[in-house]
DNA sequence: CTATCATGCCTTGGCATCCTAGGTAACATT
DNA sequence: AATGTTACCTAGGATGCCAAGGCATGATAG
C-alpha cells in the first residue's frame, strides 16, 4: 500500500474542495474521492478535515447544499458550486498561482 | 507601493528560511529580506513570523546561531545552516514538489 | 540637537485550519 | 452474523502564522 502521507498545507483544501464541486454537484463523501482521483491518487482529504471546512465554505456562501439521493438511493447531501464560489476558487487559483511562482523563483535563487 | 499581501501557506516557512539560510550565514532580519530579494519583492515574512520560525527551527537542529557583528559593526544573531538542516531543505522541497504536482494535476481536470 | 527612520532583537495573544480519534447509521457482501 | 463501505458528524488538540506591540542602537534630516 505505501501510502504517501502527504499532509495540504493549511489554505490549500478550500480551493480543492471548490474545484471538486465545480466538475458538478456532489455529496461530501464523493469530494473526497473526486480529489483523490484528481490528483492521481496523491491527495487524500481527511473526513474530519472535508466536513469542518464544508461547513466553512457553505457559511461563506461558495456552495449551497441539499439533501438528496445518490444513484444507488442512499441519501447524501449534495453540495453545489455557487456563482460567489466559483469567483472565489478564481481568486485561490490566482493567489496560488502567485505563491508557487515567487517559491519557484527561491528555489532557482543562488 | 501597492504591495499585493501575499500571506504564506503555512508549511511553507521553514523551506524558505532554510533556503536563505543556504545560501550562507545570516541573521533574522536579513533573512526577511533575503527572501524578499529571492522572490522578487513577492513574499514579505513578517517579524513576528520569522522569530518563532527560527526559534522553532533552531530547537530542531536546523540551524545553528552565533552572535556577531554585522559589516556596519553592529551586533547581530547570525544562522547558519547545519547538515541536518540541509536534509531538511531537501525534504521539505521534495514534498513542495509533490504537492505542487498534485494541485496541478486538480487544476487540469475536467 | 532632536525627531524620525532603518536596523535589529523579541514576546504575547489570538485566530484559522488541519488532523486524530472517535461516534452514528444504512446497506452490501461475505 | 460479521465485516466493509458509504455517508454523515463532532470534540479536542496541535500547529503555525500574524497583528501588535516593546526595546535598543545608529544614521539622517531638519
Amino acid at each position: 500500500m505505501a501510502k504517501e502521507k502527504a499532509d495540504l498545507l493549511q489554505g490549500t483544501l478550500d480551493m480543492l474542495i471548490l474545484k471538486a464541486v465545480s466538475l458538478g454537484p456532489l455529496h461530501g463523501y464523493g469530494i473526497i474521492q473526486r480529489i483523490r482521483q484528481m490528483s492521481g491518487e496523491m491527495l487524500e482529504v481527511e473526513q474530519g478535515s472535508l466536513y469542518p471546512a464544508l461547513y466553512r465554505i457553505e457559511q461563506r456562501g461558495w456552495v449551497s447544499s441539499k439533501w438528496d439521493l445518490n444513484e444507488t438511493g442512499r441519501r447524501a447531501k449534495f453540495y453545489t458550486l455557487t456563482n460567489a464560489g466559483k469567483s472565489q476558487l478564481e481568486v485561490e487559483e490566482a493567489s496560488w498561482d502567485r505563491l508557487a511562482l515567487a517559491i519557484a523563483k527561491v528555489r532557482q535563487a543562488t
